[in-house]
DNA sequence: CAGTAAATCAACAATGTTGTTGATATGCTT
DNA sequence: AAGCATATCAACAACATTGTTGATTTACTG
């Protein structure tokens, strides 16, 4: 699954200077990029430590475990993540509600970046006990849980699985779409797909499509006597 | 991640009675029950042919490699998945319309009972070069389209991206739910939660509510411009 | 400028894994 | 019943990986 990218070339035998967080940051930083590569199965932490430039030894020191290694890069991955699609914006409680459009744009441009990425924090995330830990996860979670409360969204939403839907959808579409195609110019057709499909979705069964003006709004809804929200 | 099941008894040290194809169905079930408890990371070869009680060379004369093994893992599960949903209804093109909704039961049902298994049928898939050869694959969505282009559904409906987003939400809410609970009455209510929610969508996003009375319907809509329904 | 805590590293031991190969037993065919 | 193809197995070789430990260097502190 070589990628294009060569990761075979160390040539720095010399010791490195003692920068505790430095070398944290560069272990993290080459384990993502590996993980990006290989996904979670072929990650060790020879490899890990090796292209990052460190002794193997010091990666075990920062990181007890393999497993606790992963851990930490999923969550670095999940702040890395959660710069690029909320950018400076604080995951403060009042911080204003963000444009769900372009919440959904970038993140979709994050996910078709580096679909095993995305694909290997979504799970770590899933499976973990505690998702709302995740910086990412909890920011939009946070914010869809504000949309869903709010007059611009169809009543009775269950804030919570939509959210794994959608996350589902926009970082495992990539997945989908990278193994069926060759050219990229195939990709951003498949991206493009899934959009559209999203936003019909949306109209349909999440956004009011009259609070919507600019998309040809059709629908009209009824309270449903659903109770839950959370 | 030991599930209360243990694996370690194995008490044969006789040689096997001659029966390749005995055989074959034995490495594969051994390989699924492991793919069940550890996900696809951790099947080893050994552990496979221990728990099926093959020699490990057997287990490569079947399949040459662990890649290969995995690959017809999946495909075998594949098929143990299209004859629970689908039962023994045939692929047939002159088939009937199943019944979606009892298509969608028996599937989250399976989903549930092994949600890794579940998972890793679905990644195989997924990154699969031509998922059209897995059995279930192709059956759910033969099914799925057909129901798109009848008079039951929505129109401009993107079949292929709604199947994968149907499917990435059936096997992987599982997995969710499983991390996020003890008991398996918690399970039970999240999976309710998903299946409503599910209907919600698919109310005011895929099915046309009037067509189903015995929901209340409360839906319109109108045709919309869309070209592709694959 | 000592002295010390700790960050980095090299080497070790213990496993586990993958493929391969040549021996051995088994069922089928003639 | 003899012969043969092959399904099954045991043993081997080559690695890779995981943790651990003790030495070495480096920055900081008084």
């Amino acid at each position: 699954m070589l990628d294009g990218v060569d990761f075979t070339t160390n040539k720095k035998p010399r010791r490195r200077k003692r920068d505790p967080d430095g070398t944290r940051s560069a272990i993290l930083e080459a384990a993502g990029k590996l993980l990006a590569r290989d996904g979670p199965e072929g990650l060790s932490v020879s490899q890990v430590a090796q292209l990052a430039g460190v002794n193997r030894g010091t990666a075990y020191q920062h990181f007890p475990t393999r497993e606790q290694l992963l851990e930490a890069t999923a969550a670095w991955v999940g702040e890395k993540l959660r710069l690029a699609v909320f950018g400076g914006q604080m995951a403060d409680p009042a911080a204003a509600l963000g444009d769900p459009k372009m919440v959904a744009e970038q993140m979709t441009a994050f996910a078709m970046e580096n679909p095993e990425l995305g694909r290997v924090w979504l799970f770590e995330v899933l499976s973990s006990s505690r998702p709302d830990n995740d910086p990412f996860w909890h920011q939009y979670w946070t914010q869809f849980e504000k949309f869903a409360k709010s007059d611009m969204a169809q009543p009775g939403i269950d804030a919570e699985v939509h959210s794994v839907l959608m996350l589902l959808g926009t970082f495992l579409w990539p997945v989908f779409a990278r193994s069926q195609t060759r050219t990229a110019k195939d990709r951003q057709e498949l991206a493009q797909r899934f959009s559209n499909e999203i936003l019909r979705w949306s109209l349909y069964g999440t956004m009011r499509p009259e609070k919507y003006p600019e998309l040809d709004a059709r629908v009209k809804k009824a309270a449903g006597t659903s109770k839950r929200s959370r």
